[in-house]
DNA sequence: CATGAATGAGTGTTCATTCAT
DNA sequence: CATGAATGAACACTCATTCAT
């Protein structure tokens, strides 16, 4: 019996992954049966067991799979040379072109971590590397002269944090507004009163 | 002629959504059963029924509950000398003295809002009521010489919604940070660059 | 204390027996709460177990109900001059004319007799009740000479027993046929074949 | 690869349905649970699930199974050269071997059919084929000449018709009678009076 | 006599999970 | 490795009946 390789064992595991995460984004994390997860992806019950363990495995899985999205998303923005344009790509991205579906499961997986320890740890694991970095990427643009912070940088970046998930909430809660008008609006102002950039940058 | 009084329905009913809500922040929306519920209210499953149509009324009920007390809130806020104060007063309550177990409910609440059109309406509903009131407290108290905005009006206010939502938002997800440092920390950038008082303030 | 005046109680019984015939017939006894009956009834649950123990107390009740009914449509038949005419008449009544959802309610009364012995023992009295009289009245008949057999008397009123019950049965489970033909031929047939009356019959 | 194949998945529906008649037959339809069914099949309630959908699919298979086994007791009525006898022996069977509550069934049966569509339309298909059935038997008969009708041929079918099917309901409501006898006499009748064999028939 | 709020056992059905093949 | 038939506890909800007022 020769364990699965590992390549195919990941390749599986993505498979299925993106299976659970249109059927969880379709009826939500308890409206969904593990027999519509394998319908979708293609498999029996048995043989999706062989790569998660279980329900909420999955919902961690899906978890752990956004940190890394996240990650990559967020490589752009360390190297661009206009951070807040990134950032600001980057939101209008998650915000307001991404499906609301996937925006939706946010909720399946909050209400997951209030109950399951491995998603809280996961949950708060992404957003402690995801502000890490952004911070870290802010104070050195600061540092190399790129951005100007007016006021104290420890609490703009407070601001940024708060603003950004506020974001993405108010996006998910209210779909029907005109988000990305929104976040230009407030980005707009954040340039002119708290971070502004020293770098050309194109104006959309 | 046991009619039940309107008073003691009305008693009731908050009784059961107590309850309700105490059963739902332990164990979530769906890891509540609804024995669960009678039980925490010391009913039966048929007196529940009497009271509400189904389990999404309940969620609907505390819903609708929540817009009342945040209506309530908002009448400390609107006459209010220091109008930035009373809402960062208002958020330091919800976001760090109010109990975890509470906030973490809006997770269920809006996973249901994504399946059930009722909890979604009474969502959308709140936000904009409050959302309005805000925004027009704010205005009038520019208008009124009170406050003095440095930048467009419309983007500070976009932006003071984010930021509330977003407060809100990472005090669930990350209550072991310092939240209310946090919180006094963005109010202080907001009124030296965005929004100052003209009144006196007790710093805090 | 005084008990209900006996015309004031029966009054009510067949009030309610009235209202709990139309919920029965439109939606089945399993399929009526006695809620739903208390609501046609216009009484509250407490005053309809004042007059009646339980639910198949009601069934019980439609049936009694339904003898006197019989009991009543045979006594024209009795005093007809063309017997057959009078029956012929009385079975278009019931196959063709009565709603169908009243008919459907003997499924529902048969069943319940099968569980209940007061039912049963209702039915079958109701039965051997009518069928006494019939046959009587067709001996009495035949004996007077209004009525003239072709063949053995006790096998005719057989006969007559099964046909009449199975039209009755035909017409509720196929209510789509031309029932009223089917009737009119089948007696045409009987009366040139097997039970010929003397005495001038309007043929329709 | 442990695929029900389908012998052993039609196996399976028949010992499942053979329990739920027991049942139904014991305990009206209404008054067995799906769980009482699940006992007597020796099974669970997710496997009962697996072969019917619901409680209503069984009643529906019951139907159907009955259909089946009509058609098969016809066969027997087609090729036999005493038609009526045939009849007869048949009608005896149901109404008067087989076990009440197996006939008592009818009531469940019929009661679901004014519920369930699907119920109703395997009722009156059965019926329909059956009739059919009969009468171009009856028919082929008379014109072969093995059969001679006493009077409109589509009236004394109409009447055979009624009854047959009058026989087995007051068989089910009077099981305590002897319809043995009165079948005997009612076919002596028939057979003297309306449709004559012209083949040796062995009277028992 | 009449009420109707309260009851709680019971319903049909689902679904995460297992394990023999 | 993969299967899918089997499981059975659990669920939301109903309803005939009672009894304090």
């Amino acid at each position: 019996m020769p364990k699965l390789s590992p390549l195919r064992l990941e390749t599986r595991r993505q498979a299925i992954l993106e299976a659970a995460e249109r059927a969880f984004a379709r009826d939500g994390f308890h409206g969904t049966s593990m027999q519509a997860i394998c319908r979708e992806a293609g498999i029996s019950p048995g043989t999706l067991y062989l790569y998660f363990p279980s329900k909420v495995a999955l919902i961690a899985g899906l978890c752990e799979r956004d940190r890394h999205e996240i990650r990559d998303a967020l490589t752009h923005v360390e190297v661009a040379a206009d951070i807040l344009g990134a950032l600001e790509e980057m939101l209008i991205h998650y915000a307001c072109i991404e499906p609301q579906e996937r925006r939706a499961l946010i909720f399946e997986i909050g209400a997951e971590a209030q109950r399951n320890p491995d998603v809280a740890k996961i949950m708060v694991e992404t957003d402690a590397f995801f502000s890490a970095l952004v911070r870290d990427t802010i104070l050195k643009a600061i540092a190399d002269g790129r951005l100007i912070a007016h006021g104290t940088v420890e609490a703009i970046i407070a601001l940024l944090f708060a603003l950004g998930d506020g974001i993405m909430w108010r996006a998910t809660i209210r779909p029907e507004l005109d988000n990305r008008a929104i976040i230009t609006q407030i980005f707009k102002l954040l340039r002119d009163k708290l971070l502004s950039s020293t770098v050309d940058t194109n104006v959309s």
